[in-house]
DNA sequence: ACTTTTCACGCAAACGTTTGCCTGTTTTTT
DNA sequence: AAAAAACAGGCAAACGTTTGCGTGAAAAGT
């Protein structure tokens, strides 16, 4: 009841029996007898026996753990990723080890590698956003790590991911917007670099093209996604000749700074300009002015299904149906949410 | 370069030396010459040795990882809390584990079994805001894991913690609106079960009697923290026959539920009514009308604290300098901090 | 040239569990 | 009643590393 953890050993030696059998008994293994059996969860039971998981984890050479590599932590996003493959992994006992990279690549790198180390049974990784080398995760593969992408995936050739399909959302946005009658509609994007930002852009002009509008590339700007950035786009936008009177931005907080900015220049948010974004982000149900709906994308299914993904591959390597033969590419499709919330109640 | 690690026996068995001195080489001890060991850590390095994290942790008993359970990962706090952790303990090769109990004690003592089952060496936790029974703390103590508790603080005798004092906040709020001309101050307070609420409110009190204001006892209100509940606790404010012209809210998400309020029912947030609160988000700079100012609570230096005791107390153990004779009570104060972003640039 | 010390390293046990293989006993089959 | 099969359990190796103790050989002391 004090000290140390009972061990299979002293049970046995209580028992008279030898430790194959208490190790047997206690996985109620066919070959032992049931009166055996029972005689040895009963003193297991009684002397509050935990298998030590760290001399099975030394012995089979797994450690029942996955790693997870994000980029930050306190982005809602993330967090409901998290929550999602911890609910997952827990349901097959597995433990998750969380790291950040706080989108360095660095950071990156040295996180893969105490991954390895800790032998982790595999890897969940949403990269970071200046990350433009991938021998680390080459590494992983030769370790015969499974690494399975989510959200920010690497350009490289088979691999596992599982990713949100901008397109979709980026064409309802659009297509919300023009039911809603706005026919001069602006983009303010993320910066060029970002594979995202294509993604939106793609998005925007197919809604556009496709509805017979004239896409004009003079209504889309980049910005550094700060909130300065965010207004000299906004200001840039206000000055085109045909001023939209709703905007798309490439993500909430961009809409945020982008509010803020209109505000205070006097224009109102309900007649002249609207705002649509993406993320979907709780924090836009505290603000009194928001983006009338924003593109969900879904972190806990795509959380979810990474993990079902990498649990999956973990135990078909335990069968040693090893040498995969396809990649798992799982895509997301995002989706415009109305926000309700707003400015009502 | 391919399939599994390298292993210390295997340098043992290319360099015709036993495995004893292959380990002793690699950790520099001076009874090994130093021909050879510059011989084993070239081999060591030429064959990508890293060590069996595994192994050693069974070996040695422990597992270099301490496990931290709080509330939610979503909730700024606690992501700033567990970044200070993780750089913490990463500073002293330590992991960190994480796990959130979504405020349900029942999976707060499951994940606190867990812990204790994965062998972590040592505990952090926050409590969940429902847990009225400690047992599952106690047994931790009779396992010889040390815990170090933070923000979140049980009611026990002879634990460690670290928390955060939120009186001087109090008082600093209620001071800076008294500076600010305001006579009559309201208090939207959390439900009366929570500790947080009698700190603030004895803070508030000390603050009006301190500068020799009656204190009305009708100018504080509960409220459960919901957007409803905060609504109906603002309007009884605003009733009051001394309405209030500045309010001290429990947290900031009662701040912005009452700012959306206050703008919905035309009240003027520069003149007639400011908001002072608790957390000081990061949320308040993307507010066009936020709170004048919020009471920090350090996350990031608490959770950097309780790392730190929580690491030297492991230490001690591993010296066996057991048997603590005194526990860690560390104090932060909390400090109020204005708002300089608000509503300007 | 002898003993004593220092040096550099090897031996082997230990950590807790799993698992392939072997052995003795009982039950079933013919 | 003898042979085969089924049953119950034990033996021992293995996983990779650390570490107390032992031991030759070289260096130092007398």
């Amino acid at each position: 009841m004090t000290g140390k953890p009972a061990t299979i050993k002293e049970i046995a030696k209580i028992l008279n029996v030898s430790v194959s059998t208490v190790s047997r008994a206690l996985h109620k293994h066919p070959t032992i007898g049931i009166t055996t059996q029972l005689k040895v969860q009963a003193l297991a039971e009684k002397l509050g026996y935990e298998p030590n998981q760290n001399a099975i984890s030394f012995q089979k050479g797994k450690t029942y753990t996955i790693g997870v590599i994000i980029p930050e932590l306190s982005e809602a996003f993330f967090s409901a990723a998290i929550s999602a493959i911890e609910d997952t992994a827990y349901k097959r006992n597995y433990t998750v080890l969380i790291a950040q990279s706080h989108d360095n690549e660095e950071k990156e790198i040295q996180l893969v590698e105490k991954m390895k180390n800790s032998r982790v049974d595999g890897l969940l990784i949403s990269v970071a956003k200046t990350t433009s080398s991938f021998a680390h995760f080459d590494m992983l593969k030769r370790f015969n790590i499974p690494v399975v992408f989510f959200d920010r995936i690497p350009p490289l050739k088979n691999i596992h991911y599982v990713a949100c399909n901008m397109e979709t959302g980026s064409i309802e946005a659009v297509n919300y917007l023009l039911q809603k009658g706005h026919r001069s509609i602006g983009l303010i994007n993320g910066p060029a670099t970002l594979a995202a930002s294509g993604e939106r852009k793609e998005g925007y002009i197919k809604a556009m093209t496709k509805n017979r509008l004239k896409f004009d590339p003079s209504l889309i700007v980049g910005c550094n996604l700060t909130e300065e950035g965010t207004r000299a786009a906004l200001d840039g936008l206000l000055a085109h000749k045909r001023r939209p009177s709703a905007i798309v931005t490439f993500n909430d907080y961009v809409s945020l700074y982008a509010i803020k900015h209109a505000r205070n220049l006097g224009i109102n948010l309900d007649k002249d300009l609207q705002f649509v974004s993406y993320a979907n982000l709780p924090i836009i149900n505290y603000m009194d002015y928001a983006p009338v709906a924003s593109v969900e994308q879904f972190p806990y299914l795509q959380g979810q299904k990474a993990a079902d993904i990498l649990l999956d591959l973990l135990s078909r390597k335990e069968q040693s149906l090893d040498e995969v033969q396809a990649y798992y590419n799982v895509i997301v499709e995002s989706q415009l949410i109305e926000n309700k919330t707003r400015n009502s109640y």
